[in-house]
DNA sequence: CGGGTGACTTGACACTGTCAAGTGATGCTG
DNA sequence: CAGCATCACTTGACAGTGTCAAGTCACCCG
């Protein structure tokens, strides 16, 4: 019972084979005919099953949303109160960004993808919404969704800096450490908008 | 009086047909063949003087981040209190990123650089300068560090959001909307900075 | 048995990055 | 002024790439 219809085995090998060589190479070595070689198959066998391939790409695109909505899934309802589920939701994403780097760079990198693909669509709305029940409980319901939305920026901003190595070298600590400064981080965010909702300044 | 030593003009121009291509038709599309013929030289020219592809993008992503410097430092010095100048860095760092989308995601894809370029690393640590000059005025001196970083992960996760049209699609909106929106949410963040600042809970 | 449909393979094309070897001008040295 | 080296490219070639048209082969429905 997986999220896709059991696949005919030979398409669930090309994209293993895609997952695999994306996260040993980076997305730019992901060709239709290196991952067709490491899958033992023609050349054009890619082709035939994805079409194109951006429509490779989507493919392994729309398997990595999935994997996040379990993973946010999973961490929210791990969480004990509301607040502590806020951070355990943005430390997921965190962790899930910077365990599968390639990925989660690909999954957001449009410009590679098939440009409507309504399975993406609909994989990274369903990722997103545990984030915003989150949030709702933790702010008040009107401004939830602008709160949800920042939130989703700042996990996906520290993310970015980190994989992109911009966050170490700034702040001049290797890969390791710049993971746990980003931790750090989204634990500050995370503290200032518990307060922040506790003791609403003015709007309201 | 350029940032540059003036270039001996044929370096020169084929920069500027790599900027224009990569506006044009994104950075797949950047080959060192295309930039040669837009730039009418043989198609071996860019390598010459760039070496690479990787050396190409290079070079376009340091003036990326010599434009975001400049664009920074004006936003810095013509905000009044230290507070709007704490929001006016951020709206620049967004306005330059969805203004140039192209080169601003050229800039943090350091797989397609070259991997420890000097003029990079510096490039990208000069136009980040102001920011941490200015939140150091905003929140204490010793937490100063950890915000700049914060908040520049913000406004990078935004930039990225919107322009990935993650955040169109999430909240239904068309891509001005989206623009509007991320502009509004930095506005949020930078007030809930400036709260939080004036009456630290219970670090410090 | 017969035909059609899906799952590939084969072969070709234009395009790409990279390299080795040129060519000509410019400037320095003796 | 002669010779020579260096620069700024060009020319030509190679292997690898995405994509397309056509082919092969097995299987299923009737």
């Amino acid at each position: 019972m997986s999220t896709e219809h059991q696949a005919p085995s030979a398409r669930q090998a090309l994209l293993k084979a895609a997952v695999d060589e994306l996260n040993e190479k980076g997305h730019a070595s992901v060709s239709l005919r290196a991952v067709a070689r490491r899958a033992g198959v023609s050349h054009a066998a890619p082709a035939h099953f994805f079409g194109d391939r951006a429509g490779m790409l989507t493919a392994v695109a729309v398997d990595g949303f999935h994997s996040l909505a379990v993973a946010l899934r999973n961490a929210g309802s791990e969480g004990d109160a509301t607040q502590g589920e806020f951070k355990a939701l943005g430390l997921a994403y965190l962790d899930f960004g910077l365990t599968n780097p390639a990925v989660m760079d690909l999954m957001f990198r449009r410009s590679e993808l098939v440009p409507d693909d309504p399975a993406l669509t609909t994989a990274q709305r369903d990722a997103l919404a545990p984030l915003r029940a989150v949030v709702a409980g933790v702010v008040g319901d009107d401004a939830a969704e602008e709160w949800a939305i920042l939130s989703w920026a700042v996990a996906h901003g520290l993310v970015a800096l980190v994989r992109e190595e911009a966050l170490a070298r700034v702040a001049e600590k290797d890969q390791d450490g710049a993971a746990d400064l980003a931790h750090r981080l989204l634990g500050l965010y995370a503290a200032g908008v518990a307060a922040g909702a506790q003791a609403p300044p003015s709007t309201r």
